[in-house]
DNA sequence: TCCGTAAAACTAGAGTCAGTAGTTTTAACT
DNA sequence: AGTTAAAACTACTGACTCTAGTTTTACGGA
């Protein structure tokens, strides 16, 4: 075949099929196989671009990043966190198939330090001091974390009536949790100012 | 070679060596030939005893479920999710390797919903009404998981100094949600009791 | 315009993996 | 003693990731 005159594939846009494969196969389609014959190409030509299948789902996870829209003008600090979390949520909730690769490990994008960032800076200006402010992103990113892999409760409790259907108990699930813990990091807050002297 | 006076393999003996096999080196080592070298044995052996690579990653995972140690006699009921949420990132946090197998899929075993009835049946018994049992068992667990997979913030954030050390940074936003969460269930449990007419 | 370089596809194949089929040896039961 | 079936094996298939080396051809410079 020998070289085209304009090259079939580009970086992002091998990123771009690897992403709708995986929402529309799942995880188990991603092969370099099945993604290059979907850019209409041979499995080796992939490696012009990028230098591992491990590379594409780093890919993937950036834009998925990516496709997260904050808005770092909420404030205040409660409306950004419930903001961000929700997000977070629908983001991956948009890329249910994706959820297992994306929490497998941190992205290190520059999207995603920006938006910690942004999230920090929020913080900050609302008074929190320097050092609780990992602890409480991490603490929250926790629970959406789990919110996004929405982990079922075994299917026997479920069988036993015990649960109400699954969307709606993570809906629940997830309302309760956020709520709870924005409302306790505001107690937190409170509780961390200076007294007044009454 | 043919059949050994007595087997070289037992069904638990390949779920033991798989979790040890694991723990060691990864999920990536996790293959029935390298499983089966361990076990003194070729590859396909293994299939006399389980029908699929898929059935030994559950095997893995009721082993370290059934290693939670959980008393279901404690009370009150705060006490006992508390030390519910305790074991299970102990247990987690001994076999990191797993947990991404553990998480990418709710665990069917006995074991499992055992520990949910009597979860659920702690919470019944201090009045919590049964539609909210599923919704905060869940909540909290999806606090777990994002706990267990322990989803570092990106390095760069740590880099920039914005956090404390990792160890540090991971168990101060578990005992930051822990505590809120918990505090959150009692204050809404208060909220949904019937108002004393004062 | 011709030529050299290198881009960008390719083919071929090594090495690994999960799983299947069928074989061999031998234990255990009748 | 003879039959059955257990429990290991060998050999193989098809899929996978990735490497090496080949082919064709676009592009830039003389």
């Amino acid at each position: 075949m020998g070289r085209p005159p304009r090259p079939l594939l580009t970086r992002s846009g091998i990123m771009e099929a690897a992403l709708a494969l995986v929402d529309e196969e799942g995880t188990e389609a991603l092969s370099t196989t099945r993604l290059a014959a979907r850019l209409g190409v041979k499995g080796p030509s992939l490696y012009n671009y990028v230098s591992s299948r491990a590379e594409i789902v780093d890919g993937i996870s950036e834009l998925i990043v990516a496709e997260m829209d904050l808005d770092p003008t909420i404030r205040p600090w409660t409306a950004a966190l419930d903001s961000w979390a929700r997000a977070y949520r629908a983001t991956f909730a948009a890329h249910p198939h994706m959820v297992p690769l994306l929490v497998a490990r941190p992205t290190q994008s520059i999207a995603a330090f920006q938006s910690y960032a942004d999230t920090f800076a929020v913080l900050r200006e609302a008074g929190w001091p320097e050092d609780r402010l990992a602890p409480i992103v991490q603490c929250l990113e926790y629970f959406l974390v789990g919110a996004a892999l929405d982990f079922g409760l075994p299917r026997q409790v479920q069988n036993e009536g015990l649960a109400p259907d699954p969307v709606r108990l993570s809906d629940l699930a997830f309302e309760t949790g956020l709520t709870i813990l924005i409302r306790g990091f505001e107690e937190l807050l409170d509780s961390l100012r200076p007294q007044p002297q009454s």
